[in-house]
RNA sequence: GGCGGAGUGGCCGAGUGGCUUAGGCAAGGGCCUGCAAAGCCCUGUACGCGGGUUCGAUUCCCGCCUCCGCCUCCA
């Protein structure tokens, strides 16, 4: 069967088909820089993370395209607000989105373009959609006509003429639902040169530009959030389609439009406008980094997840019984694995990423790996590891204690400890005994006499 | 008004025309332990409301209610 996805313009499940054999190309929106990342931010990056450690453990070659959106209104505002300017402003926010991906264990895309870094690109694009007859300039912006691609309202579902129009900027519009190309210049604004006067792209334009370039004019897969469909991906691919297809060429720019589920709180979408986000920061200030990941990746990438401190208090109280268990193995001989587990894994992630389908999966091998001998447990714990670290969630591999450099030290300095408590136990002096363990689990070394004699783990 | 999504046991979250009716968290009981911890075992019968189809519906059809998202910037 191969793997599965929903594309949001079929709304159906189908199975996916690179364009090119074992290679897949994807493009998702990343963020607009206007401010500090907050939790959805991170959720969609980390459902594409997702995606792109299953397709390549799947035997693809993905390029993974997701852009910064370094130049808008909102940023230009900011900037002003705070009397710095727009490239200082967009660049401490990338900063701040770079480094929580990377907290999260977000793998880098392939590439990560600027808008602000394809100008030219976009410059060029809107050339041929006045050639074509699919854009028009008018007083210094150049706007797309809605009118002239048939297809418009397709990947949205929206039709054209119930679509509202937008209040502003509507001077030299011919159809009050067109959309800017290109905005004409403002005082104070930054802008560049281009036949139809200085002005600054349009941000649908910007995304239709990069796919492009780093893509092609056609390629496998479009990601984003729920709430960038209309009009964002609606607007790119009207944008991308009429620029590179001649008129009548069916087809699309992405094979498969995939769009993750929003965050909410208290039942409402976490979002700046409405002041109800949750800094990435504060977040990770709460819960460990793969407690919020695990938060994040477990439930299916398209469905509303609510956000809350009890969500994610459960998140680690579940996250640390995986972490238990595989960190109850020392070392993992080269055994085979208990079969038929990693095909019911793989048989869920194939069906559209059903994440909480396949983390079933785990837990059942968790639970058959606690209750195997010790001879047996590693094979569970490696086959555990082996799907966990498709999520990005190996307790061992992808998340290891903070500060390992120090774990000789710390083994040294635990284990003369643990040989001072042996004595006291063996000698039925369990006053001393539960001292000792006591002190260390105030420092973080939490102790658990197994039938294997003491054995210790971080907290 | 238009388009789309959702309502499942204390909570989070899958899924399915009936068959042992996911999984996790929390709770209660038990086993293990010097006491713990970890782990294991047991307990908990749910699918918004009203009709219909069916031998049988949480699952299909119709109607209704409620909530959410998009239609303006938004992951």
């Amino acid at each position: 069967m191969g793997l599965q996805l929903y594309d949001t313009r079929r709304r159906v499940v189908s199975t996916f088909q690179p364009l090119t054999a074992g290679q897949v190309g994807i493009y998702v929106c990343g963020p607009t820089v206007q401010g500090v990342p907050h939790v959805g931010h991170l959720r969609v990056a980390v459902a594409f993370d997702v995606l792109r450690r299953w397709l390549t453990i799947s035997g693809y070659e993905v390029t993974l395209v997701r852009n910064v959106t370094d130049i808008d209104d909102k940023i230009i505002i900011n900037a002003a607000e705070e009397g710095v300017t727009v490239w200082a402003l967009a660049e401490r926010f990338t900063r701040a989105f770079n480094s929580a991906y990377d907290a999260l264990g977000v793998l880098a895309p392939t590439v990560e373009p600027r808008a602000t870094g394809h100008v030219p690109e976009m410059v060029a694009m809107i050339s041929r959609l006045i050639d074509s007859g699919h854009a028009y300039a008018a007083g210094g912006n150049v706007w797309f006509s809605v009118r002239s691609y048939d297809d418009y309202g397709a990947l949205s579902g929206q039709r054209l003429d119930a679509v509202q129009p937008s209040p502003e900027n509507d001077e030299g519009k011919r159809d009050p639902r067109d959309f800017a190309l290109w905005k004409a210049a403002k005082p104070g604004e930054p802008t560049w040169e281009t036949p139809w006067g200085p002005g600054r792209p349009g941000w649908h334009l910007e995304c239709s530009a990069m796919a492009a370039k780093y893509l092609g004019e056609r390629f496998d897969i479009h990601g984003g959030g729920l709430d960038l469909v209309f009009p964002h991906h609606e607007n790119e691919r009207a944008q991308t389609v009429t620029s590179f297809c001649p008129a009548g060429t069916p087809g699309d720019m992405a094979q498969h439009w995939m769009h993750g589920g929003l965050l909410t709180t208290r039942g409402e979408k976490m979002s700046k406008s409405l002041g109800n986000f949750f800094r990435a920061d504060d977040a990770l200030g709460t819960v460990r980094p793969p407690v919020l990941r695990y938060y994040l990746a477990a439930a299916h990438y398209r469905s509303t997840l609510e956000y809350s401190a009890e969500a994610l208090r459960e998140a680690a109280a579940t996250y640390e019984r995986l972490e238990t268990f595989c960190r109850s193995v020392e070392t993992l001989p080269g055994l085979d694995e208990p079969a038929g587990v990693w095909e019911d894994f793989a048989a869920a992630m194939d069906d559209d990423l059903a994440v909480p389908r396949a983390l079933a999966v785990v837990f059942s091998a968790v639970s058959a790996g606690n209750k195997a001998d010790d001879a047996d447990r590693p094979a569970w714990v490696g086959v555990v590891r082996r799907m966990l670290a498709v999520l990005g969630l190996d307790p061992v591999s992808q998340w290891p204690d903070p500060g390992a450099d120090l774990m000789p030290a710390l083994e040294t300095a635990v284990a003369i400890a643990l040989e001072q408590r042996r004595k006291a136990r063996d000698a039925k002096d369990y006053g001393t005994s539960d001292a000792i363990r006591d002190r260390l689990a105030e420092a973080g070394v939490h102790v658990d006499d197994t039938a294997g004699g003491q054995r210790w783990r971080l907290t």
